[in-house]
DNA sequence: AATTAAATTTCGCCT
DNA sequence: AGGCGAAGTTTAATT
């Protein structure tokens, strides 16, 4: 990050409704976009020439050098160096309070939060990028299996949820909804199951109920509910006893495993090939 | 905020030697810049709506949403959401091998690790900002003291050393260089002692040496050599024995405790203002 | 609220 | 290279 060399092209400064981005500020310049973004409750990233002050659980002192800073809108701050997985310095987001300040051509960007009584200093003496950014983010995150994977493991493997048992149909449309998997155990006996990703509730209950309850009226023959879940809240596991419903753990962690062989094998043979 | 600012579509390039920076490109010129950083091995910045798949240790699925990828140079991969003080996808840095491929209006990132097993893929459909920086970061980080900070701390309280011990003086010039820490013991011995924030290795145990040599010589009395560290190489322990030399323990944690009952005060008064 | 246990834990030090 | 222990651990779940 050479200042003396004339960057190529014209604007520092490119703006829209839901980014700002500035480049080679001076700090007075910076401290109005790290105000902004930080009034405007948005992620900020600086880059430049910092050296960082930690008081709190511990104490550190980081030397000047060129790193990244984030701060986030739940007032987490991190401070990356060119290297490492783990950020150098840190503070988690709660009731962070953000003082910004510039002076003798230095921009103090200061996290102090509460609880615990902790706060990050991080000085810039020079910025060569900085950034307010409105992030959009409703995705949602999935560790090793989502609910519908879940499901597909099932299928794939009908033991997961226990001995003998086989798959008839899949998303079977039942009066209240959709059952999700639906299948006959080792003494064929029907099954039904439901299966939640998190830990079960109250409500995958009486939904599972729900559906006992309409094939039952169809079929004529003994229909046993499954709830498959890798956990179920303590009080509803009386809920499930008293409408005849069973419980059974389901890891999402182990369908996963079942799901990805085949890529988890893909990944082995790349490596084989190089 | 007098700068020229442009309006959204029109992608803005920036560059100098040490940095690169793109506004809003599409993704075959975002694609340009990230093989640059890479095979430059500079640190990478990418922002924009992606959704991402890791596969590994874990396995997890994100879906689409705007966050913010950092690759750096010893191939650690970060994506960070607006939230939350850890990023939701990563790896740590180590044989990972970058795979860069633009197609179909979508740009993929994809870092593959051998030892762990584990890759993470990227993938961009909008590329709001990305940037490729030469970080230069020579500056130390120092965890609760520095080993001034540790001197100072035996200033403020010389037990830390060893019960009845007094310092005379501090940074004392002798012979080969400046002697830490210099006093007297509970006996009014002479101590001369050398502090390292780190494992002391052989050449502390060296230098040392020589400053109890010179002084020996001209104080003409016995004169004790003590090297004061957290901890100390094993095979060292018997190279300071045979040169009559002792080893005290000496915690960065203590010494910052010592040094920072001000400081922590100080925040603490803080926040009962508040 | 406090305690316990797991984490894609990571990281360093030691054998 | 594998194992053990600590971390500014963090985080979730349970008592």
């Amino acid at each position: 990050m050479d200042k003396s060399s004339k960057p190529i092209g014209e604007p520092d400064l490119v703006k829209s409704e839901s980014w700002t981005v500035l480049v080679n500020p001076k700090v007075t310049e910076a401290e109005i976009v790290v105000k902004e973004a930080l009034s405007q409750h948005r992620t900020l990233i600086v880059v430049g020439r910092c050296w960082v002050r930690y008081v709190g659980r511990a104490s550190s002192k980081l030397e000047k050098g060129e790193r990244i800073l984030l701060a986030k809108t739940d007032g987490s701050v991190l401070v990356h160096r060119g290297t490492g997985y783990e950020p150098v310095n840190w503070m988690p987001g709660g009731d962070t309070v953000f003082h910004v300040h510039a002076k003798d051509n230095v921009l103090e960007v200061r996290a102090v939060r509460r609880k615990p009584a902790e706060s990050v200093s991080v000085l810039f003496d020079e910025v060569c990028l900085i950034s307010s950014l409105k992030l959009v983010d409703s995705g949602d995150f999935s560790l090793y299996a989502s609910e519908e994977d879940m499901h597909r493991a099932l299928l794939l493997k009908p033991e997961l949820l226990e001995d003998g048992f086989r798959v008839i149909s899949y998303e079977k449309k039942v009066e209240p909804g959709f059952v999700d998997v639906y299948g006959i155990d080792r003494h064929g006996k029907l099954v039904v199951v439901e299966v939640k990703r998190k830990t079960a509730g109250k409500d995958a209950a009486i939904q599972l109920a729900g559906y006992v309850e309409a094939i039952r009226k169809k079929a004529d023959r003994e229909v046993r509910g499954v709830l498959a879940a890798p956990d179920i809240a303590k009080d509803v596991q009386r809920t499930l006893a008293s409408l005849g419903l069973e419980f059974r753990h389901l890891d999402p962690k182990k369908c996963a495993e079942t799901l990805s062989k085949a890529e988890t094998k893909k990944l082995a043979e790349f490596f084989e090939e190089t």
